[in-house]
DNA sequence: TCCTAACCGAGACGGTACGTCCCGTCTTTCA
DNA sequence: TGAAAGACGGGACGTACCGTCTCGGTTAGGA
């Protein structure tokens, strides 16, 4: 949507692109240090250097531009996969891991549970976990040759690793550590595993 | 410590303790509706019918009233355990689904965790969750016997069962069916079950 | 009427006398240091050493309090009069120069003119000024044998004496000194002289 | 100084000039028809059309905007001198007489008394009693050739006028009439009169 | 000597104003 | 047109105070 906005060529004064990147990285920055309620407009303007006006110029919303942070800072990182459907939940262990241990994580969590559960919704789930939806089409594809329950929502591998990892931070205060997020993989690939023939 | 405050006589008239409920009730039944803006302190007053300063006689801050209601609307269940461990995972997933099935625990549930998470926190997670800690006792208990891995974090079940709620809601946008959550009990406890000797 | 409610036996325990003059001087201390706006029931009572209820036991408002306490601390004194107009006009400017050096009376001024002129008064000027109507009196009856204009409004020298005290008050911050009061008695005795036939 | 802050242009949206007049003129009614107490802010807002912030915007304090009310409702108008102290002291009678005749000057005053003796001060008393400087300059230099005591402190003229019609309001709750002025214009020249040679 | 009405301290409570802060919009000037 | 700056309407927050009320405990004086 960028090249869109680019190539209809607008008269006057092109908008700077760094600005939009200051503005985020600056509430960025201030939900990490104080949460929602230190993100004031007033301050990420000033600590983006930018006029609270030409903030409205971009999001039309507080809400707008702290959904757009938290994709940013989330949703930035793309989950890759393989098809090879045990590796990817190995995979996705790790890099949700990795993920939540970013301190910006934590800082932004409260904020998409918001804006996601919203009504109406002010973020898209697709948009701070991309990889879902295609983690559960090569689940479908791929988990009866991988010898994984076809029956089961092909969602809930990853569901239960996010979430695994939403509830261990609330309930420690901080983020799964890696060889947590290892044994959970072994987990749920032996809770899927279909039963051998004896 | 209740009975000490209450045979310690205050002077002065004493706080009416139906007003404390009805405050609570008020934010709880606001938040169902509207979500935490709408939670607005004259409005919870005025639903309870009851002066502003009334509130802040109890409450030092909005937050703290929010943080109390979100504990009453959640924590106020409690998870029955028996110490058999394959039926608590049963039940609790059970409870856990109908947890979030009432409609305020989609509504309180960024509050939550917006309050466990801040710095410092609002909320105590044992607040709103306060089997978790004899869960995982029982876990460490009786896991062994149950032929469930003794080895792994003895809380896993548990933030399992309630990270996959939460992620559940979040990609969906509704609670987990009960035919789900019972689906992920059997996950997690084929997943745990230690493997049988060939 | 102190007579009459002590006369009219009233049942129970009776008021301790002290008590209503502790809360006065409280009263009376606070306008003198922080004025009015300092002078806070619950001030006047915790210096008083009283319950707030207490105060309401005995005068229904705050303003009533801070009416009697700018009666105790004005209107206590009574200028002495002695019938001799000259005199009279003299000693009243020493009167009057004496009560507004005490610190209290600045202090209480903004509330008895509040007082005076509010609608309906709370404050009755004759409260604060005893002794003008009697002032007035002998005026009436003793100016024509002093020389002085028997035609001009009897009040006027007292008038002058307690508007000039107050004007010189607002001007200069300060109360006026000895000698400035007895120049402006010197003035009003002149200019009340009629004239003697040359 | 008007003239330099008009001319450094100020960046961003300039203050509407006839927002401070109408926020003032509404404090100047309210106070006229329900005294300071029912100067609240909000009445005060609502009545000028304007948010309570932006009366804020021009004044730090409700006590600094009632100033400023009491400013412009009494000394708005400016007394007229000649240089000829006789006929500026029956001219000064005449002008305050008339300025106690407005509504307004009665309802101010306690609030004017007040912030004119508060510590510190709220209310300059050059600004409401703009020309008593000037009046006594005058009174300096021509007090000899009129005839008039040049020993005697030059503001006194001035200050019996305004402070008799101070007192003369609060002892009968109604301003001088206009012979009442005239008489003691009469009185003041007459008691400032050198005694002529015999 | 006991009863009883009133006093008194303490603090809850309804109500309301204050002064601060923020949001989203607007109106200016300058580039 | 973009952008900086700040005014402006609107509204919530947390504090403070008023005047009323409701407790518990105390204290004088009459029966």
């Amino acid at each position: 949507m960028d090249a869109d906005a680019r190539s209809a060529r607008h008269p006057g004064r092109p908008r700077r692109a760094a600005t939009d990147a200051a503005i985020v990285r600056a509430a960025v920055e201030l939900m990490t240090k104080g949460g929602v309620q230190a993100t004031t407009l007033t301050a990420v303007a000033k600590r983006a250097g930018v006029a609270r006006a030409t903030v409205y110029l971009r999001w039309p919303t507080r809400s707008a531009l702290i959904g757009a942070a938290a994709r940013a800072a989330v949703g930035g990182q793309v989950l890759p996969l393989t098809g090879n459907v045990e590796q990817d939940i190995r995979g996705g262990a790790g890099f949700i891991q990795r993920v939540f241990e970013r301190a910006s994580t934590p800082a932004m969590l409260p904020e998409i549970v918001r804006g996601v559960l919203a009504n109406p919704p002010e973020i898209s789930f697709e948009a701070v976990a991309p990889r879902r939806r295609e983690f559960a089409r090569l689940y479908r594809a791929g988990a009866e040759a991988a010898g994984l329950d076809p029956t089961v929502d092909p969602h809930l591998a990853f569901d239960i690793l996010l979430g695994t990892a939403i509830a261990h931070l609330l309930a420690n205060g901080r983020p799964m550590a890696e060889a947590e997020a290892e044994k959970l993989a072994e987990v749920i690939i032996a809770g899927l595993r279909v039963p051998r023939p004896a």
